[in-house]
RNA sequence: UGAGGUGUAGCGCAGUUUGGUAGCGCGCUUGGUUAGGGACCAAGAGGUCGCGUGUUCAAGUCACGUCACCUCAACCA
């Protein structure tokens, strides 16, 4: 008890030092290590699986989308990055350049990617000619690197895993519907697969991304209140598609540049789920993408048929794809239980002598902490509803907490007061750039998106009418 | 880039004030006993005290320099 004491006071206090929380439980749950270069992160099995776990999901609902995955060059000449002005000034303070390869210097430098608008910009000039061959809608899994001043683990790192889609449309209108269909689709992919609720909306001008006419973002809350990108998606109009002259010959005969528009979200989700479940005894994982959803602790094990009880426990979740595992190490039952509590797996089942003498298995729901019986029979379907019921009460339990956590402002004060209790605050903006400065130096705060509709009546620094109602808060 | 802090075993730290044989807890290895919430006993392995120069009979400890990391600020789709 002492020494189970002394091992959980290592993760630093959730509630009073939550970046250290944050960092504990990334580095002793063995998901991720430091890397030897600063600001890089070496991503370990278990922390891996999750991100295998996301892709194959997200990677299901964009096929059904009708998006193709590709792969483009890691190196981008720098030429690439200066064709589209605002881009470039966007991304040239955090480029990584290489100036020599070969045992030479390089006559032009190559910048590694730190997005790949301009590579793919530059492919899709070739390749679209005609109408027939819109829309062209492709997806890439790739790293890219930014090099950040500061860093932290999933959240941000100079080189991390992401996915960016982009696609071309002969439209303004229908690339536009993509951008916001896309949004749309990580809304509910962080709803169903993360467990995770999201505020979704258009950026300001100030927050957009470099070179796009539109930015959409969602939003997740972190335990501390503050906000995590968690994806983006652009509508760029014919910025790229100029720069790069994507130009296909239109139904009528006339040449006409396409429309663009790109989304992606990074590794950052995993970072966004752990700050998002978290709690004091560690990760708590969304069954969806927890890489053990079922973690079988066998009592006594080295008793007549527990192990064996235990193995065909397993094979029968696994046979209903319950992604099962055994823990047959040699620790103590009680260091298991903290061990694959703290790394968040969503059921442990505990088999003992016990047990099987009554038929029966001991559940552990990670979400409520709390211990149960299940009969032993027709435990794989009992395992899967209780899965899914663990994910709805994720989701629930975040939902509300968000919801509880947005306020109102009318004054900067109320704002600032809002931010300050590790709120959302929504507020009414004139639309101008001063006033939105004025939130960022007066409270600490940034819109992170713009509702829908506007609902507030004046503008929360200058009482001008408002023309947005905008959701201020912290970010990380 | 500004301010502050920390570098001693895999991890967490004590030792530095007042120079005198390198320590503790956890973890790790081996053997045994255990097992329903981080078990116990015994025996082990593991360190150029971030790096460099200087002072001294003697430096983890003092001086100067240097590097790295952390926190806050700034910066940051």
């Amino acid at each position: 008890m002492a020494k189970n004491e002394q091992f959980v006071s290592q993760i630093a206090d959730i509630e009073a030092d939550f970046p250290q929380w944050y960092t504990d439980v990334v580095i002793k749950t063995k998901l991720v290590d430091y890397g030897p270069v600063k600001g890089t992160m070496v991503i370990r099995p278990y922390g891996y699986a999750i991100w295998e776990n996301i892709q194959r999901e997200m990677d299901a609902l964009f096929k059904a989308a009708g998006v193709e995955n590709a792969y483009f060059p890691l190196l981008i000449p720098m030429s690439f990055m200066t064709k589209e002005a605002e881009h470039v000034e966007g991304f040239a303070p955090e480029v990584a350049v290489v100036t020599h390869a070969g045992g030479a210097k390089l006559e032009e430098p190559l910048v590694v990617r730190p997005t790949s608008e301009t590579i793919i910009g530059h492919m899709m000039g070739k390749w679209v000619e005609s109408w027939r061959d819109l829309p062209l809608r492709l997806n890439q899994w790739c790293n890219v690197m930014r090099w950040e001043k500061t860093t932290r683990p999933f959240l941000r790192t100079s080189e991390f895993l992401w996915q960016e889609g982009h696609s071309v449309y002969a439209s303004a209108e229908e690339a536009e519907r993509e951008t916001e269909n896309m949004l749309r689709l990580y809304e509910n992919f962080a709803k169903d697969v993360l467990c995770m609720p999201v505020l979704t909306g258009k950026k300001t001008e100030k927050e957009k991304f470099a070179g796009a006419v539109a930015t959409y973002g969602m939003e997740a809350m972190m335990h501390d209140g503050k906000s995590l990108q968690s994806g983006t998606t652009h509508y760029m109009g014919q910025n790229f598609a100029k720069a790069f002259n994507v130009q296909f010959t239109d139904r009528d005969g006339a040449l006409k540049y396409g429309y663009t528009m790109s989304y992606g979200v990074s590794t950052r989700l995993i970072g966004a789920v752990i700050m998002t479940h978290g709690d004091q005894r560690g990760l708590v994982l969304p069954p969806p993408v927890a890489p053990v959803q079922a973690v079988i602790v066998p009592i006594a094990q080295k008793k007549e048929g527990v192990l064996a009880a235990c193995r065909e426990l397993e094979a029968s979740l696994k046979e209903a794809g319950v992604r099962a595992a055994v823990d047959d190490s040699d620790n103590s039952p009680g260091w298991k239980f903290n061990e694959w509590e703290m790394k968040g797996v969503p059921v442990r089942i505990e088999l003992g002598p016990r047990d099987i003498e009554n038929g029966v298995m001991t559940v552990f729901r990670r979400d409520v902490c709390e211990k149960g019986e299940l009969p032993l029979e027709d435990a794989p379907e009992a395992v899967k509803g209780l899965l899914a019921e663990i994910g709805a009460n994720m989701y629930e339990k975040a939902a509300k907490r968000m919801q509880e956590r947005v306020v109102t402002a009318e004054t900067l004060e109320e704002l600032l007061g809002g931010v300050n209790g590790g709120n959302f605050v929504k507020a009414g903006w004139c639309g101008c750039r001063e006033c939105e400065d004025k939130v960022k130096t007066f409270a600490q705060a940034t819109a992170r998106v713009m509702a829908d509709e506007n609902t507030a009546q004046n503008c929360v620094v200058c009482g001008k009418p408002s023309v947005h109602t905008v959701f201020f808060a912290r970010a990380y």
